[in-house]
RNA sequence: GGUGGGGUGGCCGAGAGGCGAGGCAACGGACUGCAAAUCCGUGCACACGGGUUCGAAUCCCGUUCCCACCUCCA
């Protein structure tokens, strides 16, 4: 099967046929730095990430862009609360989205570009525009820039709404606009803000507009025209619909393919920071490993809400153990010099589930599928279907960022070598087990293993020995 | 008012005309000294009412409920 993805612009699943044969390239929406990142953020670069590791299996080269919207009213707003600089606030949220997106190993971009880098690019683009008639100066003096709608007939293509249809904005202040839907461009200084956050402009200082920066920085980057262009369902309008009429209206082809992953909800409602009712990935990792949070997050397939809810991040703790077991027992029994390779070997039904529209839910059936396989074979101690499975196995979870082996899952450096002392002490416990065990000391085998339980420790029982764990 | 997405077994969550995806939880069995893990089995789900069809969770008509966006939002 081809690969093909859902296209939002036209509602449809097409096939996805890259613009320059062997490349892919992917700009998509990251965060305004204006607080700490919450899940929705991370479930939005998840499913991003889960899309970029997809492609590169698929053997393209992927270029991806997410920017950094370092500059906004709210971000002003919120520094001037804090009192303190606007551009350090945003910097330091900033370092938390990033640490957000590491502790769940989403892969770096290839550029991360922030908007208040790319203050000449947005002026040629407002130039450009008001050249070719689709932008305006404000009708009062304030300085701001306006993309004006009525003239680009195709403005609501995106979201095939009709500007008349539209319900009007309850706070709808015209100021000097030609009409209410109009979009600022360029935000002309006002009194009281910071010098810092003005730049000079043919047009009277000021800052650039929200939507503006992705289409001067996606050009910049990608070129006028790209593959896929990214972002939450919730930025679909205006902000989308914006930076698509901009641009085309500039005369670029810009996304071939625009995709949107689902909101996270809270109990039925949207996660979001103007309501208040955020969980942020600190408070998930506080109540599960990395491995596991990731594993939850992008579980469900990349357009659907995702629900959660007090018990979530149980269930997919248990579905990864099932897999960490499997995968632990395979290597000490199938590879014995603990070496597991990604082959990239994937069972077809696998590819044939991400191919349609990423959709994990069924390639993460076709996963534990194999592990049953897998696990059926251990116990048969046919060490070669253990091992083929094995391979499946791991093949399958390192395509989607979830592979047990890898190295971004191993717990602290620090840990080390107190888990190495901790393995001998526990090891010589286990070896006056196995003593008991074999003098059928039974309440003597069981002391140890309570005792070590008690410690926090499992420990399991099989043919080939003890082994033991930390419980998590 | 406009646009879009939904209502699937105890829970999560795919599918989209015909073999009960998968996970979690539960119960029964196997294995085990006992556990744990694992394997096998059980549950006969698709909001409601009509219709089309040999056959519908899937198509059509109607009803109903929910959610998102239309203002900053991943």
């Amino acid at each position: 099967m081809t690969l093909r993805f859902y296209d939002s612009a036209t509602a449809s699943v097409r096939d996805f046929v890259p613009l320059t044969e062997g490349r892919a390239s992917v700009y998509y929406c990251g965060a305004t730095v204006q607080g700490e990142p919450h899940i929705g953020h991370v479930r939005s670069a998840l499913a991003f990430d889960q899309l970029t590791r997809w492609l590169q299996a698929k053997g393209l080269e992927v270029t991806v862009v997410r920017n950094v919207t370092d500059i906004d009213d709210k971000i002003l707003v919120k520094a001037v609360e804090n009192n303190e600089p606007w551009w350090a606030l945003a910097y330091r949220f900033e370092q938390a989205f990033e640490d957000a997106y590491d502790a769940l190993g989403i892969l770096k971009p290839t550029y991360e570009p922030r908007a208040t880098g790319h203050i000449p690019e947005m002026h040629a683009l407002i130039s450009l525009l008001i050249e070719r008639g689709h932008a305006y100066p404000a009708l009062d003096d304030s300085g701001d820039v306006y993309f004006d709608v009525r003239s680009w007939k195709q403005y609501g293509s995106l979201t095939r709404q009709n500007i008349d249809d539209m319900q009007a904005a309850p706070d709808a202040d015209p100021r000097g606009k030609k009409d209410a839907r109009d979009f600022a461009l360029w935000k002309g200084s006002k009194p009281g803000e910071p010098e810092t956050a003005s730049w000079a402009s043919p047009w009277g200082a000021g800052r650039p507009g929200w939507h503006l920066e992705c289409s001067a920085m996606v050009t910049k980057y990608l070129g006028t025209e790209f593959d896929i262009h990214g972002g939450g369902l919730d930025l679909r309008f205006p902000h989308h619909e914006n930076e698509m009429a901009q641009s085309q209206a500039a005369g670029h082809g810009f996304a071939n393919f625009w995709m949107h992953n689902g909101m996270v909800t809270f109990e039925g409602e949207k996660m979001s920071k103007s309501i208040g009712n955020t969980i942020n990935p600190r408070e998930m990792l506080q109540i599960a490993r990395p491995l596991v949070v990731r594993y939850y997050l992008g579980q469900a397939h990349y357009r659907s809400v995702l629900d959660y809810r007090p018990g979530s991040l149980t269930e997919a703790a248990a579905a990864v153990e099932r897999i960490e077991t499997f995968v632990k027992a395979a290597v000490s029994q199938a590879h014995s010099n603990g070496k597991v390779s990604v082959t990239g070997n994937l069972p077809d039904t696998f590819t044939a589930a991400m191919d349609d529209d990423l959709n994990i839910p069924a390639a993460l059936a076709v996963l534990h599928e194999t592990v049953r396989a897998g696990n059926t074979a251990l116990a048969k101690k046919d060490i070669e279907a253990a091992g083929v499975a094995l391979e499946a196995v791991v093949s399958m979870t390192d395509a989607l960022g979830i592979n047990p082996l890898d190295e971004q899952w191993a717990r602290g450096g620090d840990a080390t070598a107190e888990l190495a002392a901790l393995d001998v002490l526990v090891k010589a416990q286990l070896e006056a087990r196995a003593q008991a065990r074999t003098e059928k000391n039974w309440a003597e085998s069981d002391k140890i293993r309570d005792v070590l339980a008690a410690a926090g420790i499992d420990i399991a029982d099989s043919a080939n020995g003890s082994t033991w764990s930390l419980r998590r």
